[in-house]
DNA sequence: GGCCTGAGCTAAATCGAATTAGCCTGAGTA
DNA sequence: TACTCAGGCTAATTCGATTTAGCTCAGGCC
């Protein structure tokens, strides 16, 4: 099958010099005296043969393996959220780096298992990563290891830390609403995502309603009312039905994401209630739906590309990083808000 | 940072033995007669040790990483076709191996730079993959390797492919109309997909039209008319919109997937047709979106995640797997199917 | 002539495992 | 007694690079 790799000492001896030589003048090393004739003849071999390192050799000597792991819970799988990997895979690649993926679907032995794994791959670094900013419980390897948290919530770990900035979210929500003049009948849907399973709100959820409360308290208002659902198409649907059929006319709904926001539409549009004329709509994700949607759905950009980046990054230059970082969302604008009829 | 590893020589002493012992102990090899007591001896130090063996030195040594590598044009990007890499990331876990995951974005140059760097990572095999059923150059480096094409059509390159079965998509997308009594007033909706970066449709688009076709046939009818466009939600908007507007009240639409479903949807809705009552639709890929759809849309499964792990099995357990496998596609039946009125 | 210096290069060690080729000991056998 | 043999183990090599330590030779200087 795979004919036989050419090494280092064949290029060397075809090169009539030492593997030694060859090697400092492949790996470019300037600190070493070589000849300009003897660099030459070890180029020439060198692509005559088709050389081409053995990292595995090469990693096993330097300690350094360039590659990066990157373990999450369920990021592949859910939809846009795969823009984390790209992100990851794009700035390892810019770093001269191979990027390891590995998904535990959430469990914890898998999950220890994984890291161990990888380290014992004598990757440079890792991204242990959650779907959604969330309390987490990271391995303790990682305490000693090169390593980036990204949405995970955990206090004892002295790791540098990617987080959404889920306030900045809300912020930007209401804000669009109140530029154009919205300040009564505003309803958050899905708001702090008190559900069942989790009876006090989810961090995004919490976060993103300090936002908007303090977004509107700026300007002299207040929500109208919170509906909290999970945050999914069904459930926005049905808390928005609730609203219609209780009478209630919304001025503007600020969803908490773009599938709540597809919910949303859906009752709206059953009332013949008109996006934007008659109510206006906000949500966070800036997903392919916002786009989908008619009218086009105003949306916060969820940065998960930028997230998957600045992880990796954190890692390829370490410096001093421990902490929070950030990233930004900002609104993206498209057609669902309109001033307030009347 | 990291404290310093546990080697397999530092076992061995503390086991009061030679590391070819430990080693032989730790690998479970019978073939070497090691006394019991010893063999306990090795476990508890490695145990004690927290011993893990360093495998890129196993991989030099035994030119057998436990790696695999899948190369990309834009997977991970790309919605739900990140499901490939969870399938893949699965299966390879099940195999006891580790998942590369690189991106080219399409640039060949990139791609032939990531082939090689992962060979030179000693990869035990490789999964070339692209978006959509397509035909491609893969690198001629794939000729003497491990590898896999995964919806890539080179019909020079003796390897395994894996491919939707997208004749069958067609198949089951017009039987499940006409199993309800539909044989008028059927349109395809995107169609073979004939645009113009695509005169001559796609792939995906003529097998799948072929199995509509072959369906109908056996039925004793035909497609009333067949629009193409992108496979996009504007364009399936105003494909349907466009019929509408000609005075067509279509009795079942055929969608090319379920971005374009949506389309229709909007379309139908805004002209107050019920779904299905008035119109039934068919769909292929079914995602998330079908069951974000109200009515929740019957839509032909598309088995990226399948695909990902089959990929990966045909590297993990090779046999005489050349050629082509094509993966099964089957409805899924939600509530946007009825009997033709009247 | 002897000594020093630096340019140009190489031998050998190293990384951490797997593996090949034996070595030693005591029991069994002729 | 001498010789085999098997059980139990180890020394040394190997994988393919990087890297340390040091060698050789020519030229310059006193």
């Amino acid at each position: 099958m795979a004919q036989r790799r050419v090494t280092l000492a064949q290029v060397a001896e075809e090169a009539g010099v030492s593997s030694t030589t060859a090697s400092f003048v492949l790996s470019g090393r300037t600190d070493m005296r070589i000849s300009p004739d003897a660099q030459r003849r070890v180029r020439e071999a060198s692509d005559r043969l088709g050389y081409r390192p053995n990292l595995t050799a090469r990693g096993l000597r330097t300690k350094v393996t360039h590659t990066f792991g990157l373990v999450s819970d369920i990021i592949a799988s859910s939809g846009y959220a795969g823009e984390i990997i790209r992100g990851a895979v794009d700035e390892a690649a810019t770093h001269q780096h191979m990027l390891f993926v590995g998904e535990t679907q959430g469990d914890a032995d898998l999950e220890r298992q994984l890291v161990q794994e990888l380290f014992d791959r004598q990757v440079d670094g890792l991204v242990y990563a959650v779907l959604g900013p969330r309390p987490c419980v990271p391995p303790e390897t990682l305490r000693h290891r090169p390593a980036v948290l990204l949405q995970c919530i955990a206090d004892g770990f002295d790791l540098p830390k990617v987080m959404p900035d889920d306030a900045q979210a809300g912020r930007e929500s209401a804000r669009a609403l109140m530029v154009v003049g919205h300040r009564e009948g505003v309803y958050a849907i899905g708001a702090h995502h008190r559900t069942e399973a989790h009876p006090a709100g989810i961090p995004a959820g919490l976060a993103r309603m300090n936002g908007v409360e303090e977004v509107m308290a700026e300007h002299g208002t207040r929500l109208a009312g919170a509906l909290q659902c999970t945050w999914e198409p069904a459930e926005g649907f049905a808390a928005v039905r609730s609203l219609l059929d209780s009478g209630v006319r919304p001025r503007a709904l600020i969803c908490a994401n773009d599938r709540v926001a597809m919910g949303a539409y859906q009752a709206l549009q059953e009332d013949g209630l008109r996006i934007p004329e008659d109510t206006s709509v906000v949500s966070v994700d800036n997903s392919d739906l916002a786009t989908w949607l008619r009218p086009a759905l105003s949306s916060v950009d969820l940065p998960y590309y930028e997230m998957g980046r600045l992880s990796v990054r954190l890692l390829a230059e370490p410096g001093d990083a421990n902490g929070v970082h950030r990233v930004p969302m900002r609104m993206v604008a498209r057609d669902s808000v309109a001033a307030p009829a009347g």
